[in-house]
DNA sequence: CTAGTAACTTGCAAAATGCAAGTAACAAAC
DNA sequence: GTTTGTTACTTGCATTTTGCAAGTTACTAG
């Protein structure tokens, strides 16, 4: 009965996933995560420079949308290891998508890890698990 | 020699394909050419319900990218079809992606096309060839 | 107490977005 | 032949988002 959702333009998975992920930062986030990248500071460091204010910002969307989480790694000073959840690494298909597309159709791009090597395949997540949570 | 194209933000696959397409509005006008839509009146008419001046913006954008053409299908005044170039239908791919993800991980929403029939395949193109030329 | 570093936050200027209204070219009605 | 209607845009302008730079907080090292 309640299928009363309210979608900001409409039900279309494609309108919905894109308000959540469709802006020009928010997937490159969930790239570095999937090449796994975790702190704020190794985020800020990918070659496309996302400005900090915009990173501070994506984090929380990213969070409070169920596809990223922040843990604790360490107390003082508190410091936040950023992983991919469940839902965040299934985005993994829509960035394969991506990068096949852009390797194909825009000349000269590549895929971060390889220089121009056209055999190799993008690196998996390899998610460290290291320990992040000594919260109880 | 002269791999130095210059990339907006990267040389990175991903970050130059979100550069042309990753914003709120371009997919959403790959998808509904996808689904046969071919006149500006039939995509502003989408439920998402895009401003036409963005709609007009994207049309110029993505026609310039080289991801659809546009074509007179009638001189008196002059209406113009749009299509999606082989570099477009590419995008069906990531449209493909996108949907698949949405479906699993936003509640609620659907393919255009189906309401809720979680079997029902999205349709293909189907681009209508509807003799853009009888001129005369 | 001064320097340095990681992780954010804040202050704007500039650009993109979105709503509404305006314009242009024509067909049909009157 | 002037008004009405339709399609395809264009323009104006307020709001929102982006991006650059500088500031702040919480520490460690010296």
């Amino acid at each position: 009965m309640n299928t009363r959702e309210k979608f900001a333009r409409s039900a279309c998975a494609v309108a919905n996933t894109l308000d959540l992920v469709g802006d020009k930062w928010s997937l490159l986030v969930v790239r570095d995560l999937l090449y796994g990248k975790r702190t704020y500071g190794e985020l800020a460091a990918s070659p496309e420079h996302i400005p900090t204010n915009i990173l501070a910002e994506r984090l929380k969307r990213l969070e409070a949308a169920g596809i990223i989480s922040a843990a604790a790694y360490q107390e003082r000073p508190v410091r936040y290891a950023y992983t991919l959840t469940k839902k965040g690494r299934a985005l993994g298909d829509v960035l394969l998508a991506l990068v096949r597309w852009g390797r194909e159709n825009i000349p000269g791009t590549v895929v971060l890890g390889e220089t121009a090597a056209p055999d190799a395949a993008p690196p998996r997540a390899a998610v460290r698990r290291r320990r992040p949570g000594t919260t109880g």
